[in-house]
RNA sequence: GGGCAGGUAGCGAAGUGGUUAAACGCAACAGACUGUAAAUCUGUCGGCCUACGGCCUUCGGAGGUUCGAAUCCUUCCCUGCCCA
């Protein structure tokens, strides 16, 4: 590759940008300006987890950090951690994550692949799954690499040192695994790694271990963790307070909408290009307490579902949402099921049940009790109710779940 | 290998023979209020029912003692600490 980078000091204008930490950043001017020099690019590394193949804003995070090094003109350089996948991580708290399958790893890899490129760039990209290498280590070979590493060192990342200060269990494969990560930088012989503040301790064993390869280390760069939809735990899956990128436009609408007020400017920062000067704006705007956060919070739902689908999406979106959150009307396109109705009509909690809005009867009785369910926009209070339509009816329960019934007899 | 301390609902954590489906906190859910924000208030939070009551299944697993066990005994599994 031959070509004409920008200037140092405009690379790193656009790499600091939402970046926690960049460690050591000399190093990283030095890799720049010879790269610039060399009309090089950069390899630029970001290790993936593929068990969990829904990507959400979360990940955007860094995948977007990642979209800037590639239209600076560096290389993307995506891992695909199936090695790890494949043996199953039985640590902490997830208990029965199971093992992959080379299949099931390779499905999840062209997931999440299909997935990282809509933020992504398609060019300069490289795609690699780390049990190409990482699978053929031997056992000499692993425990030559550990030897590379103390316990002690281990004992530096604070998540190791709390768990062992507080007598909880510490897998000695969970030791491993840095060195693994680590073990990547070394083969594809990255100049930068990418990564969650989270990750950090991980990043840095990679330098060491590079170093001890005889490689020049690698820079890395962390780029905060984005907090959850719940203002409190970072966002995540399975604490359900995540915004998925392929969801669609009412969705990520209407969540972005739901986050604390203190998120408005974070997710402008972390997940959109807005530019500076907005950012600047949006920082005054928030700060006043005359204007009220709720304009600009819609105009960042709206810049999302922009992103991720298109500006026509985003207006009806918001129209969407308007009808049906603030004039409490019914939304436009409701899923619609056909059931066979009994002679006397429908039960109510048959019907929640049969239309899985709830699992179980008492949770559709307790609904019912708290004035959570409607069928047609009406309140129904009692659980022993019978509904008897001919024609396709709504049945709601709670604010946000709809879903339309068509009888058949 | 030995000693000790533990394993209770999504999480944290009470309870050490009977009115315990299991206190309390967090999370979650519904309702009120709102900007589907925060805060606040109310209610719910194992399942099933012909339901202000009734039934069934839960306290790491399996057995046992007892009229009765999350609570006592045996055994197995798991975790941590200390000693070797």
């Amino acid at each position: 590759m031959n070509r004409v980078f920008p200037s140092v000091n405009v690379q790193m204008d656009v790499i600091r940008r939402g970046a926690e930490e960049i460690i050591p950043e000399e190093d990283l001017v030095k890799k720049i300006e010879l790269s610039v020099k060399e009309r090089k690019p950069l390899r630029v590394k970001l290790g993936c987890d593929p068990s969990r193949p829904d990507l959400h804003l979360g990940h955007s995070v860094v995948l977007r950090k990642l979209r800037q090094f590639q239209d600076l003109g560096h290389k993307a350089i995506l891992i695909i951690g199936d090695f790890t996948g494949m043996i199953g991580d039985p640590s902490g708290r997830s208990k029965t994550r199971p093992s992959l399958t080379l299949d099931e790893t390779r499905m999840y890899g062209e997931s999440y692949f299909e997935q990282a490129t809509r933020i992504l760039s398609t060019e300069n990209i490289q795609m690699v799954y780390n049990s190409e290498w990482l699978d053929k280590m031997s056992f000499a070979d692993v425990i030559k690499l550990a030897g590379k590493y103390t316990v002690a060192r281990m004992l530096e990342r604070d998540d190791f040192l709390n768990r062992y200060k507080e007598g909880a269990p510490i897998g000695i494969h969970e030791f491993l695994y840095p060195l693994a990560q680590a073990m990547d930088s070394v083969a594809i012989e990255s100049d930068i790694e990418l990564g969650g503040t989270d990750q950090k301790f991980n990043l840095l064993v990679g330098r060491d271990i590079q170093r001890e390869f005889g490689m020049s280390p690698q820079v890395i760069l962390t780029v905060p963790l984005l907090t959850g939809t719940d203002g409190v735990e970072k966002m995540s899956k399975s604490l359900n307070n995540y915004i998925g990128i392929t969801e669609p436009a009412q969705e990520i609408y209407g969540k972005t909408l739901s986050i604390p007020d203190e998120l408005i400017f974070p997710y402008y920062l972390l997940t959109t290009d807005v530019s500076s000067q907005r950012l600047e704006e949006l920082k005054k705007i928030l700060a006043d307490k005359y204007s009220n956060p709720r304009d600009v919070k819609r105009e960042l739902a709206r810049t999302l579902v922009r992103m991720y689908h298109s500006e026509d999406a985003a207006r009806r979106a918001e129209d969407e949402f308007d009808r049906v959150f603030i004039k409490k009307d019914i939304p436009e396109n409701i899923q619609e099921i056909t059931l066979e109705k009994s002679n006397e009509g429908f039960h109510i909690v048959d019907l929640m049940i049969r239309s899985s809005l709830v699992s179980s009867k008492s949770e559709a009785r307790r609904l019912i009790q708290q004035g959570g369910v409607k069928i047609d926009s009406e309140k129904i209070g009692d659980s022993n109710s019978l509904i008897d339509k001919k024609d396709a009816f709504i049945l709601q329960v709670g604010k946000r779940k709809f879903i339309k019934i068509v009888p058949k007899s």
